[in-house]
DNA sequence: TACAGTAGAGAACGATGGTTCTCCGTGCAA
DNA sequence: TTGCACGGAGAACCATCGTTCTCTACTGTA
């Protein structure tokens, strides 16, 4: 096996169950049980704990922009792209084995003691914030739009690990319609007059 | 010192370590350090660090819901009253020590290893979202609008502390302004076909 | 003064976990 | 075949931490 394929497996091994039941509580033998990868391996691809946890952190950054900007291309209208961003967490929030955002458990957990950590949950949130913005002003809306659809997003994901309850999603897309149509009929005002 | 007084103390200690830098990261003995209490007399008082725990999350709940209805009670109209919440949290962002919901972290650090934190924090935002329901109920909003405010104020929470940026409440606030003002404008639609 | 009971300080204990090390088997080169 | 570099299994090491225990000091009482 080489290094490569032996990184995915223990990066995927390791998300599975960090993500199951957080770092803490997950021992680096159980990532080497599960990857079926050697302790002395995971240690010569990752110098530490940490540096595992944040490349875990990266593969679900690019993991969740791939599903996300699928969802989003698959809306016809601009006014649908940015409804699709809770389309698919009402879909995620549906899964068996919905825990919450990995990235806000991680801060919770880590972000006070890895500064590592923290910057990788801060690099991906704005980087979702910034994806929003792209998604808002091809609509022509204003750009403080772009941070309460992303505001939305964050709010329904914790509700939705806290309560159990999926149903934050879909209050969650209402509410952005409203706030979408709202600035496009302050749009349309204005322009009007 | 009276079992009360010390209990206060050791609560009060735990919580300031436990939201600085996490449950995990802080150690019973700094806790006995903080609290000037003995071990001994913390474990007679709390069988176990999860009940400590559980206990430091009671105690900021009592605390939450005093600050939060006083903020809420200055305000003069029921509508302020909603955005009260808002400003509530804009304030408590611009605190010095402020590190995000400690609910929310402690959820994403013991929610999958213990479930006795995991109730306590779904009692709390359970509560949260009843208390906001009576306010929009007050202003004669439909139940679904409590919900949307809920989850803004939960997106503000966890963008204010990851992005490091108050400015996620001002936003979340505009927001529910538009959501209220919306809400209420097709009430008055309703009444008057 | 002698004593019983309590509480505190801090050592001790047992478990766990991150990290490193040792030992062994394997495959490859000469 | 011999020697060698490599990788794996898992023990070992060291630190930490939750929890308990021991020993000592002190308080109030007869």
């Amino acid at each position: 096996m080489d290094d490569e394929t032996a990184r995915d497996q223990v990066v995927t091994a390791a998300d599975r169950l960090f993500y199951a039941h957080g770092v803490h509580a997950v021992g680096m033998d159980a990532v080497r049980a599960e990857a079926q990868v050697s302790l002395k391996r995971i240690y010569s691809l990752f110098p530490s704990k940490d540096d595992l946890v944040v490349a875990v952190l990266h593969h679900r950054t690019e993991q969740w922009a791939t599903g996300l900007e699928a969802a989003v291309r698959a809306a016809a209208t601009p006014r649908d792209r940015l409804l699709a961003v809770f389309d698919f967490l009402d879909a995620w929030f549906r899964e068996d084995d919905f825990r919450g955002c990995a990235f806000i458990n991680s801060f919770g957990e880590l972000g006070a003691t890895s500064p590592a950590v923290a910057e990788a949950v801060r690099a991906q949130k704005a980087a979702f914030q910034e994806y929003v913005l792209g998604l808002v002003r091809e609509e022509g809306l204003p750009d403080v739009v772009a941070a309460q659809l992303a505001i939305l997003a964050e709010g329904a994901q914790t509700t939705a690990a806290i309560s159990g309850d999926p149903a934050a999603a879909a209050q969650a897309r209402e509410a952005a319609a409203v706030l979408v149509d709202a600035a496009l009929a302050r749009g349309e005002h204005a322009s009007t007059v």
